[in-house]
DNA sequence: CGTCTAAACGGACTACGGTCCGGATAATAT
DNA sequence: ATATTATCCGGACCGTAGTCCGTTTAGACG
């Protein structure tokens, strides 16, 4: 059994050099333990980047040279609940990991996708308002390929990776927290809806 | 025939005082005149509100007075072709307006969308930007209404609100913007991945 | 222990969207 | 023409994300 190692929500966060240096290690971490106080107290929208270098006791310019902007930040805070989410669907058991038919895989995809937003939205949704590259994000991509593959191996015969895309900006965050909060449509119904669709796209092949 | 007014793009737009005062007036046109200068130049992206007001010579006080927002400007501007979009899919000649079937004017408007955004996308996206209530904009539950309205007429019996909802979001503008611009994806592809989409759902009705 | 250097630090600075309110002015009434 | 007032104007001001660069320091080496 190989090293599993999970798809880093972030770019770029694997690189750099080998060694950290102490201070360095030492500010990432009243950092990240700042921004989860922060959070709890004021909410994700509460954060600013000059409330939580305050908080950390450190400069500005380290906030930002650690996690390069407020949407990597964001990311890094959810990385953890990212990797399980990733190992679920990859490696865990059925229906929602390999093991399961397509379809049963897709539409416990979404289940799952739709609890994590519910989770976690608030998060998410900040470290999407990165503007340009959030589809590009390597999580993105993986959930846009998870999606593409249980396509091709139900046989889909239109363009996969389009009908990939498609179904992918159904499981957007803010649209999902949108319909939840505002309009107070039930998880339970968008998960059903999300089971009628890909079921349609799917059988009509 | 009846006053067919069409359904504005920014909630409020069509309030306030019946009389304009004379200054007013030939602010809002010179500020408009100046937005239109400002995108041809640096593009929708590289206007800001602080170019804006100078170049029209004006305060800035008084660009946010008559647009609200920035996000609110880019839709003043966008209003025009936004009326035009609305006329075509309500009341224009089939596919596209009323007469064909259903699956057909789906098929049509998304078509018709892509191409909107493709010409327009820039602004569309700017205009976006807005935050919370991009989806409770007036013209985009017009857009969500007619989906849902379609889908209806074919016999859609899942929920064909949160269906519509589901087709609305592969249209997002930012979305599409970034498959063609990014991704190289030819418009064609999308409009016939929307093709094939819709007809899924509705056939498997 | 002293020296050296690459890495990290910090906070002043910029650009931007958006707000506010004292002052100017267009429309109207007299 | 003058006075009145509701409306509009302008730009100083604020909070925020992100940048820059002179200064400090961890840690390696002799």
């Amino acid at each position: 059994m190989w090293d599993v190692s999970f798809i880093p929500l972030r770019p770029g966060s694997l690189s750099g050099p080998v060694t950290e240096r102490s201070d360095a290690v030492r500010n990432r971490e009243r950092l990240l333990g700042a921004a989860r106080e922060l959070i709890d107290e004021c909410g994700a929208d509460g954060l600013t980047m000059d409330r939580l270098a305050e908080r950390a006791g450190v400069g500005k310019g380290t906030v930002f040279r650690r996690f390069g902007s407020r949407a990597g930040l964001m990311m890094t805070l959810l990385s953890d609940a990212e990797a399980d989410f990733q190992a679920r669907f990859m490696f865990g058991p059925p229906p929602l990991g390999p093991g399961a038919p397509g379809l049963e895989r897709l539409v416990a995809f979404g289940a799952a996708r739709i609890a994590y937003v519910l989770e976690y939205g608030e998060l998410a949704r900040a470290a999407d308002e990165s503007a340009y590259n959030r589809f590009d994000v390597p999580a993105a991509v993986l959930w846009h390929r998870h999606i593409e593959l249980l396509l091709r191996e139900e046989g889909m015969d239109a363009d996969p990776r389009l009908m990939a895309m498609a179904l992918s900006a159904t499981l957007d965050p803010e649209r999902l927290l949108h319909a939840v909060r505002v309009h107070g449509i039930a998880p339970e119904r968008l998960a059903e809806s999300w089971r009628e669709l890909v079921t349609r796209v799917v059988r009509g092949a």
